[in-house]
DNA sequence: ATAGGGTTAG
């Protein structure tokens, strides 16, 4: 047994402890393997050989599996008699050491305490204090407040109080204020090293301006200066990120080339950027690639992958990868439960979830505004809002100050419920706390108001987010072009959907979705089949919700055929009908009591292990 | 320098 293997490894019956619980937290993934359909054939990636991009169609439609939960249930029971058999130490906290606090408050006091402190430390101590602040995240303001009480108290920064102050400028999107720092370490005749270039071309990727993080680059470079893996990984990150992968790859090449040899992070960074970009076997090819290089995965290259096959469904492999991290002695971290904790969310399985928090807790590991966030969106969208908020109130009690992300989750839990009044008066508590809502946080309530039909009230708002500051997305066009559509206003919809394209945006396929689907019900089939064709003049390749949006149109107008032959297309369109694809067409066979074929189709659906509605098979 | 949470369509 691995685990067995790996507490005799750790030693101490508390490893043993820890690892027969960790055990047991991936049963609970192995359970949903078990009801969960397999795996698929690999590719290979073209990360390391070619340049060229290459789209694996890995993508499965996602399954849930309400046999699930009693054997959930089952492996919860056995936690919870085995958690209450056993007492667990929590680890050593380091308290009154520069490096770790609980919270901002305790490093403040301890802040002030150095600062009058006789004889008073040394700026190193200093520089560990706000990096541990740094590390917090959240309080970068702090972070520079405090550098300007330190000059004032006439200590004096180095390097690397200054680094760490552009970094804390950069998060606060402050990039004038940010370069004002690299002009001070050249008046204080500091030495510029790459580190400082470095955390420039970091803060600059980190802003969005990625041009100019190359230009410095490329700068640096003509001033003789040598990148080193952590610059090349920065350019690389930033590239990933803005869906250039085809340039990290090249880039990739070109720094072994340089003899800089890549390291874990970078190989982290790119296996994080596939499995994002639903490349989950290339990722898996560079894994292995890089352990045949030798170098050790860590714990962001196993999160991230975790992460990646879990969204793919792939239970199995992602427990093996569990597995094949804790027996390297990786133990999970707040990352991976958080992770797990949402997933499990998302699948309808919060109970399940519920079990990941206590395993984790028990751990000694504390959930964290993530943890709490994640559960709470698990409650919303099984529209328990009640016990999203109690959760809420939790967090708050445990000290866990909610941030936006929380804020945006209840608000969505509330307009779910239909409780619009409760979801304003978040969105204004929010407003009253200090923090500042985003775009999240309009699209949100935007949409909560129009699904109530009160479209003026929507409109008002998106005019308020305007007059702040955020411009609307994608997202909220969609939101009220299906408002618009949903009661009825087709003509405002298009109007809304004209001038979009006027802008700097370009419709997606959801807005052509919601127009179809609209035309489609107010039997205006002419008009959705000529969106159907703007959609490829605009490059777009149709996915499974417009085909099935299509033949949801046809049946409802009797063209069954016609309905037939488009689903037969999917497959060959690479979309593959889904069981909602099924469910539509059937439904539509049989509403023309065509039952022959419906039957045929139910087959079919069957043996691809689908699962007809209650409303199909009636 | 790398990992986790929120909004839209059938």
């Amino acid at each position: 047994m691995i685990m067995a293997a790996a507490a005799v490894r750790r030693g101490g019956s508390e490893a043993f402890f820890i690892g027969s619980q960790i055990q047991r937290c991936q049963m609970k993934i192995m359970g949903m393997i078990l009801l969960s359909p397999t795996t698929s054939s690999r590719n290979h990636s073209n990360f390391i050989s070619s340049s060229s991009s290459s789209s694996s169609s890995n993508s499965r439609d996602k399954h849930k599996n309400d046999d699930a939960s009693s054997s959930f249930r089952y492996i919860n029971d056995a936690l919870a008699f085995f958690s209450s058999s056993s007492s667990i130490s929590s680890r050593d906290k380091h308290q009154n050491d520069a490096s770790s606090f609980r919270n901002i408050d305790d490093a403040l006091a301890y802040f002030n305490h150095m600062l009058h402190r006789k004889p008073r430390p040394c700026i190193i101590q200093f520089n560990k204090l706000l990096s541990a602040i740094v590390k917090m995240r959240h309080y970068h303001d702090a972070v520079i407040s405090l550098s300007k009480q330190m000059e004032l108290a006439g200590l004096s920064p180095d390097t690397y109080t200054l680094h760490m102050l552009i970094n804390c400028f950069f998060q606060l999107q402050r990039v004038d204020l940010g370069f004002s720092v690299l002009a001070k370490i050249i008046k204080l005749g500091l030495q510029l090293t790459i580190v400082t270039f470095n955390t420039l071309i970091n803060g600059l990727c980190k802003v969005g301006k990625f041009g100019q993080a190359v230009e410095l680059f490329d700068d640096m470079v003509a001033r003789g200066y040598q990148p080193d893996v952590h610059t090349y990984t920065t350019i690389i990150n930033g590239l990933c990120k803005i869906g250039e992968t085809v340039a990290a790859a090249g880039l990739f090449r070109k720094m072994g080339e340089a003899g800089c040899q890549p390291d874990v992070v970078t190989y982290s960074t790119i296996i994080d950027s596939l499995c994002k970009d639903r490349r989950v076997n290339e990722a898996l090819d560079i894994f292995s690639y890089m352990k045949a290089k030798g170098i050790s995965p860590n714990i962001f290259t196993y999160n991230s992958l975790i992460q990646g096959l879990c969204n793919f469904s792939r239970w199995r492999e992602a427990s093996a990868m569990l597995n094949e991290m804790m027996s390297l002695n990786i133990m999970p971290n707040i990352v991976t439960f958080s992770l797990l904790i949402n997933i499990f969310c998302k699948e309808g399985n919060v109970f399940e979830a519920r079990g990941v928090l206590k395993t984790m807790t028990e751990m000694g590991v504390e959930p964290n505004v993530v943890t709490y966030s994640s559960l709470m969106n698990g409650y919303s969208l099984q529209a328990e809002v009640v016990e999203a908020r109690k959760l809420f109130d939790v967090m708050i009690t445990k000290g866990c100050k909610p941030d936006v992300f929380s804020y945006n989750i209840l608000i969505n839990g509330y307009c779910k419920a239909k409780r619009i009044g409760e979801a304003k008066q978040l969105f204004n508590e929010m407003i009253h706390q200090g923090l500042t809502p985003d775009i999240v946080s309009y699209n949100t309530l935007i949409d909560g108001l129009c699904q109530l039909g009160r479209l003026k009230e929507a409109h008002d708002l998106f005019k308020n987010m305007l007059t702040n500051g955020n411009l609307p997305d994608l997202c909220t066009y969609s939101i009220l072009l299906d408002g618009f559509c949903k009661q009825g206003y087709l003509a405002k919809a298009f109007r809304l959907f004209r001038a979009m394209q006027s802008t700097y945006l370009k419709p997606n396929m959801v807005m052509y979705n919601i127009l179809i689907d609209a035309m489609c019900k107010s039997r205006n089939l002419k008009e959705a089949r000529k969106l159907f064709s703007e959609l490829f003049v605009q490059g777009l390749q149709p996915n499974v919700q417009i085909y099935t949006t299509i033949i949801n149109g046809l049946c409802k107008e009797g063209l069954l055929d016609e309905a037939l032959e488009a689903f037969r297309n999917m497959e060959e369109d690479g979309c593959p009908p889904n069981e909602f694809s099924y469910n539509v067409i059937i439904r539509g066979f049989l509403q023309h009591k065509d039952e022959s074929r419906a039957v045929q189709l139910i087959g079919e659906m069957r043996e691809k292990g689908f699962v007809a509605d209650v409303g199909t098979t009636a």
